[in-house]
DNA sequence: GTATGATTCAAACGGTCGTTTAAAACGCGA
DNA sequence: TCGCGTTTTAAACGACCGTTTGAATCATAC
């Protein structure tokens, strides 16, 4: 009885708009027209816009988060090749999302990378929420596999990966147009085995109080 | 004649609405009357919104990219350090307009960050022909100092180093908020030690090429 | 078949948006 | 002081926004 065909129709022409325009300027009226459904199904169904909006993420999110917990748990961290092993665990399960969202990358992989710099404390503050159990693992984890360094230092890194990572897949197109096709992120094992040979060596460095 | 008070008061309270808001929920009326001015200044100066959006952005950006050609070219490519110094060069000009903008990385910083990603396929080309010759510079200088690279890894790389950048100077107060206080870009200096140590070490890992 | 709750529908509400207009105010050389 | 181009002003324009309403429609159990 939870969901119904016009509630699903409504999430994806959501995300679908929200990722082509951005989340204020998809009006609700393109919105109900591309899923078929009457202007005043969005209040009825998700009682205002700003459900609709957390609606769409947690479509997507909470599986995400579950997934980068069990590959997480999944990681054998003694391994040498542990850092290798997390970051897999972290970027794969949103590979998977994108690749199984209607138009992949270009949709929700748009929508998320642009979420973390969101105008809008509300999606900024539910987002967080969302992500804060899955981050505190993996911070966890790096505690475990990083010791050597600083708190201070492992935070920051985590952040370079999360940075990198975010920027991949909202930017696709940048590094698609300035690549001149060299570069193209629809094939996510080719981003993937990118970011992870480049992000380890980054986590790898040597802590600033470490001799060289 | 070019630029009277108004012109200057109303840019800077755009840069400061479009930061805090975003570019389309900021109204040009909230944006006036930040100003001092009068609603229709906007469109007398300016012709449109997008012509004031436009602005904003070139007054920043041409400085910053002028000052990353000239580090860059006073960078030693045959160096030891050639990537640390490539990337300070490339890193140093941003932080500086940060430093200088009105309300410093909370700013243009945020506006910054987030232009990337913007949905508005104007805003993106016009920031994108704005960076084209300095992206090409710099890519000119990693195929002197990573030769032996391939291009595509060349360029995936310089998109992360990209991403972490403007991750870092959109998502300040993420990453103030997870790391509980510990880490903040409020201090320049520090997190440029952080991005240029990270961020040298993955461009220094081997190409999938290369024996390990 | 009919009653009941869930869903859809067209229409309207008040409000804000970017832009335009025409008059008023200003700055300043002649 | 006058005249003229520049700038500012108040008011209005049409369009679109998110939301609400109350009736119509549907599905289902009795």
């Amino acid at each position: 009885m939870e969901h119904t065909d016009t509630r699903e129709s409504l999430l994806d022409a959501a995300e679908t708009l929200f990722s082509a325009h951005g989340i204020e300027a998809a009006s609700l009226r393109q919105i109900t027209q591309h899923a078929g459904a009457n202007l005043a199904a969005v209040n009825y169904h998700f009682g205002s816009k700003d459900g609709l909006v957390r609606a769409v993420f947690s479509r997507r999110l909470r599986p995400l988060t579950e997934e980068r917990i069990r590959l997480l748990e999944q990681a054998d961290l003694d391994a040498e090749d542990a850092i290798e092993q997390v970051l897999t665990a972290f970027l794969t399960p949103i590979l998977r999302v994108l690749k199984e969202s209607p138009e992949g990358v270009r949709g929700f992989g748009r929508l998320m990378g642009r979420v973390f710099s969101e105008p809008s404390e509300e999606v900024r503050k539910m987002v967080f929420e969302e992500f804060r159990e899955s981050i505190d693992r993996y911070l966890e984890a790096f505690r475990t596999i990083l010791p050597h360094l600083e708190e201070a230092e492992r935070m920051w890194r985590f952040h370079f990966v999360a940075g990198a990572m975010s920027h991949t897949i909202a930017c696709t197109q940048m590094l698609e147009r300035f690549s001149e096709g060299r570069c193209t992120a629809s094939d996510p094992g080719e981003a993937l085995r990118q970011m992870v040979t480049f992000l380890a060596a980054g986590l790898r460095a040597p802590s600033r109080t470490q001799a060289n």
